[in-house]
DNA sequence: GTGAAAGTAATATAAAATATCAATATGACT
DNA sequence: AGTCATATTGATATTTTATATTACTTTCAC
C-alpha cells in the first residue's frame, strides 16, 4: 500500500534525523516513532503510550515521555497545549506558536505569520531581556460563530 | 489615589457585569476579583488564590477556580495555556496583552509595541474571523535571571 | 567481544484540575 | 425585618498529567 510506503519513509525519516544527532536507535523509540506517525501525528503522551502497548507492553510511560521530549527538542514534533488537558503533539515545527482562537466554539486555527523578530530584538535590548520564545494567540470568532 | 479609584471603577464593573446576569455577589467572588485586579489581571489560579488569602484565609481553593471559570464564560477574564504548566488568566478588557515574562523569577513586563495589526487583518480574511483581540508573550530571562 | 555511556522501566513524587457533598450566605419575597 | 429557596461555598478526596529517582539493561565505538 502506498500510506504504509510513506509512512515506512516518514519513520525512516525520523530515524535517519535521531541517528545524526547521535541518538542512539533503540527498538523502543522505533516504536514508538512508528506508532506516532500511524496515528497522523497528532495524539497525547498517554494516548502514544497506548498506541505502542498494543504493539509492546513492555515500553515504559517515561520512554513515551522522554521520546517526545526529544523530538521535540529536534524540531521533528511539537507539542501543542489547548485548554486544561494533556499536551497534544503534532508534526512538522515551526518552533513559535500561533493560535487563531474562536470565543464560540473554541476552534483553533494555526498559522506561522509573525513579523515578531524585530520586536523581539528591541525589547531584548530595551529590557536586558534574554528572549527563549514567544506566544501569539489571536482572540475572534470563526466564521460560523460570528 | 488614581490607581485605586481606576482598580475600585474596574472592580464595580465586573461585579455589574455578575449581577447582570443573575450571579450572586458573595463576599468570596468580591474578595477575587479584587485580588484579580490588584494582579493586574495576570497570574495562575493557585496564584491568585495566595493573593486572596492576603486578605482572607477562608476562602476556598474551589470558590477560586470556580470563579475563574465564571468569569471566561462571560468573557471578561481568558485562560492561556503556555506550557505544562499552571494555566494563567488574562484579562479581557477588550485592549490588547503584550508581557514579557522571565522564566527565573515570573516578573511581567508589559510593553506597547507590536506589528501585528497587518498580521491580524491577513488572518482574519483568509479564515473570515473577527477578531476581537490578541495576546502577545515573550518567554525569557529577565537582567537578574540570567 | 568489551566497557562506558546512553537508555530503560518501575516506583515514587509533585503539581494542577475536578468531583462530591454537607453547610452556609445571598437576594427575592412577604 | 424575617423567612425561605437555592445558588454558592469550602474541606476533603480523587483524577489526571508530568517529573524525579534509582537500579538495571542495551547500544555502539573501539
Amino acid at each position: 500500500m502506498i500510506e504504509d510506503a510513506k509512512l515506512d519513509e516518514k519513520v525512516n525519516e525520523i530515524q535517519a534525523a535521531l541517528k545524526e544527532k547521535g541518538y542512539r536507535l533503540t527498538s523502543s523509540r522505533q516504536k514508538i516513532v512508528r506508532a506516532l506517525l500511524g496515528c497522523g501525528g497528532h495524539v497525547t503522551a498517554d494516548g502514544l503510550l497506548e498506541e505502542v502497548h498494543e504493539i509492546d507492553t513492555t515500553v515504559g510511560r517515561m520512554t513515551v515521555y522522554r521520546t517526545l521530549e526529544l523530538l521535540s527538542e529536534l524540531g521533528l514534533i511539537r507539542p501543542v497545549y489547548q485548554g486544561t488537558g494533556a499536551a497534544h503533539y503534532i508534526l512538522l515545527d515551526g518552533g513559535h506558536h500561533h493560535h487563531l482562537i474562536c470565543s464560540g466554539c473554541d476552534a483553533v486555527i494555526e498559522f506561522e505569520e509573525c513579523g515578531l523578530q524585530e520586536v523581539g530584538k528591541l525589547l531584548a535590548e530595551r529590557f536586558d531581556f534574554a528572549i527563549e520564545g514567544h506566544l501569539v494567540e489571536f482572540y475572534g470568532r470563526c466564521q460560523n460563530c460570528q
